[in-house]
RNA sequence: UGCGCCGUGGAGCAGCGGCUAGCUCGCCAGGCUCAUAACCUGGAGGUCGUAGGUUCGAUUCCUACCGGCGCAACCA
């Protein structure tokens, strides 16, 4: 591998239906990516993140006509609405593709067209429940749901269609999926994902219908201008057309093959077998990882009970409904603390205020304000008029090195829950107790000198806590940073986790931080549990 | 039904063959006063779902069962 090729980083997320809004799950994923790409720009990567929005399916007209709109007209509004959402997050991604998009035809053409001439398209027939109100076929599992009717039109009769459709060989990529997944051990993550799209495949793999007859809306088949494809096949392209494939090849070969796909654990069969199989076909390199995320379950408070966030049961919650309570940086914060990222966990908004106030409010946000009062209020905010203190005396009784390599192991293999808590009791709570065992304020009345050197020895470890927490929260981390004037240093933008490893430099230290009275305003205000909502 | 996951003090999690089973929240008692009534110390509280088995030894491996949950080819 070269040095380049190391170098960069590619990292999809599942693009999303517009016809209803984010939520906490959907955001889930985002951040746990946003937090993965972040950290690697800090290692040294250059990153490339792709998201985006699925478009193409027969929904989208249905609904833009509900709304009077154009269906274009209608997929942009949705996808203007998704970017606010994700910009208010901050999740840092570098191009959002839409799959209405041209330069996602384009590739998806190409594409189709390459798996035809390969010999591995076909013209079959496809039958099934057709509901003339949705203008789609519905599955068995939705026919049973409906009673023998359409869950969406039940005074309308599904009829029994057939229709010839163009099918993928699927069936014919077994073996060598199955060989992949052996010679690649890393390629479905987390492992216990593994042995579900094994099994699956090795039991059942069947070739699928990969085109639909009579829509408008969607992308015609090269090869047959009556059929559209079929949204799945359309939809995994957006991981190449959002980087040039098929409008600019140039690009595509320097970012080909993604480093992960981060996706949703319902949609890891598409992904590791469908997907595969089409790249396999089209003759292109696969990705070097599936990483299916665990789900975001809601806890009804009354009743304890955890169910799933759906519409139908209005427990949906939406992210700015967090964000503009709290903030995004306590949205991130709960999420990836709280819930392992490869498997699933549990909101509630009673825990969310209590982790919150805990872990923001009570340790990091009051670390930061007792510093730096401590600072103002005993030396003006300058730490640099004495002789040269001891700055590494904190990490004394901490196996501080070793600390720093098992939470690069950690964020780099998405264990953010694992990672965050050893931060928190190893930095920030060794730091509140520090303060208490060294007792500046008490130490100030005798002796200067020792106060300055704690004093110092805490701004230090001010910077260390930014840098360790800024891919989780990189607007706190940032402010953690300004706090002093380590910029003068290293600039906050190329700060890396190797720099917590390198001494301070205490040449002119002194407080940057904006103080009222000699105070910081609080970063995270405590709120009342139980009160919000 | 198939496949998968989970069941550890009141709540949420960690441990995955062997020191007195850890951590966070909550609770109780002290301490401190720089700080967002925050922080620090100590304490109470667990037969690690049940029944077998493997082993010198199991919360940790195996089997069965009970209970909860997820996925099963367009609801993250």
């Amino acid at each position: 591998m070269s040095d380049a090729e190391t170098k960069r980083y590619y990292l999809t997320t599942a693009i999303d239906y517009p016809n209803s809004r984010p939520h906490i799950g959907t955001a889930f994923e985002k951040i746990g990516a946003d937090v993965q790409v972040r950290f690697r720009r800090m290692e040294g990567a250059s990153v490339f993140f792709l998201m985006g929005n699925d478009e193409n399916t027969i929904k989208v007209p249905q609904r833009a006509r509900e709304l009077n709109l154009e269906p274009k007209a209608y997929v942009d509004q949705m996808a203007g609405q998704f970017k606010d959402v994700w910009h208010a997050l901050d999740i840092s991604f570098s191009d959002f593709i839409q799959t209405s998009e041209e330069r996602h035809h384009a590739g998806c053409r190409k594409f189709i067209q390459a798996v035809y001439d390969a010999g591995d398209i076909y013209k079959g027939t496809y039958s099934g429940h057709y509901c003339n109100g949705c203008e789609a076929f519905k599955t068995e599992k939705e026919v049973a749901e409906g009673g023998g009717k359409c869950p969406n039109h039940p005074n309308t009769p599904l009829i029994w269609v057939e229709e010839d459709n163009y099918y993928f060989r699927l069936s014919a990529y077994r073996d060598r999926l199955l060989e992949h997944y052996l010679s690649h051990r890393d390629f479905i993550q987390p492992e216990s994902r593994r042995n579900e799209v094994m099994s699956l495949v090795e039991s059942e793999l069947k070739d699928v219908a990969i085109t639909r007859k009579g829509f408008a809306w969607g992308i015609k088949t090269p090869f047959d201008p009556d059929q559209t494809i079929y949204v799945w096949f359309d939809a995994l392209l957006n991981y190449i057309t959002g980087i040039g494939y098929g409008t600019d090849e140039e690009r595509f070969r320097q970012l080909w093959p993604a480093d992960v796909h981060v996706i949703g654990k319902d949609i890891t069969r598409f992904h590791c077998a469908l997907w595969p199989a089409m790249l396999m076909s089209a003759g292109l390199p696969l990705p070097r990882m599936v990483f299916g995320h665990g789900f975001v379950y809601r806890k009804n408070e009354e009743t304890g009970e955890v169910q799933k966030l759906s519409k139908s049961l209005g427990n949906v919650v939406e992210p700015m409904d967090l964000v503009q309570q709290f903030s995004s940086e306590a949205f991130r914060y709960y999420f990836m603390s709280q819930c392992p990222f490869g498997g699933d966990g549990e909101f509630s908004f009673e825990r969310f205020a209590a982790v919150y106030n805990a872990d923001l409010a009570n340790n990091l946000g009051n670390l930061y304000s007792r510093t730096l009062t401590m600072c103002a209020k005993y030396f003006e905010g300058r730490l640099d008029g004495g002789s040269t203190v001891d700055a590494t005396q904190w990490r004394k009784g901490l196996e501080f090195e070793p600390l720093i390599g098992s939470l690069r192991e950690l964020v780099g293999s998405f264990e953010y829950n694992l990672a965050l808590q050893r931060i928190w009791r190893e930095v920030v709570d060794a730091a509140n107790r520090y303060i208490q065992e060294t007792q500046p304020f008490k130490l100030v009345k005798t002796d200067v000198e020792a106060t300055r050197a704690v004093l110092v020895n805490l701004a230090d470890w001010i910077r260390v806590a930014a840098i360790l927490i800024k891919p989780f929260l990189p607007r706190t981390a940032e402010t953690f940073y300004r706090a002093f004037n380590f910029e003068e240093t290293t600039p906050w933008e190329s700060v890396g986790y190797v720099d917590a490893l390198t001494p301070l430099n205490q040449q002119g230290l002194h407080v940057t931080a904006p103080l009222t009275e000699g105070k910081p305003s609080p970063l995270f205000p405590k709120v009342e549990v139980g009160a919000p909502r």
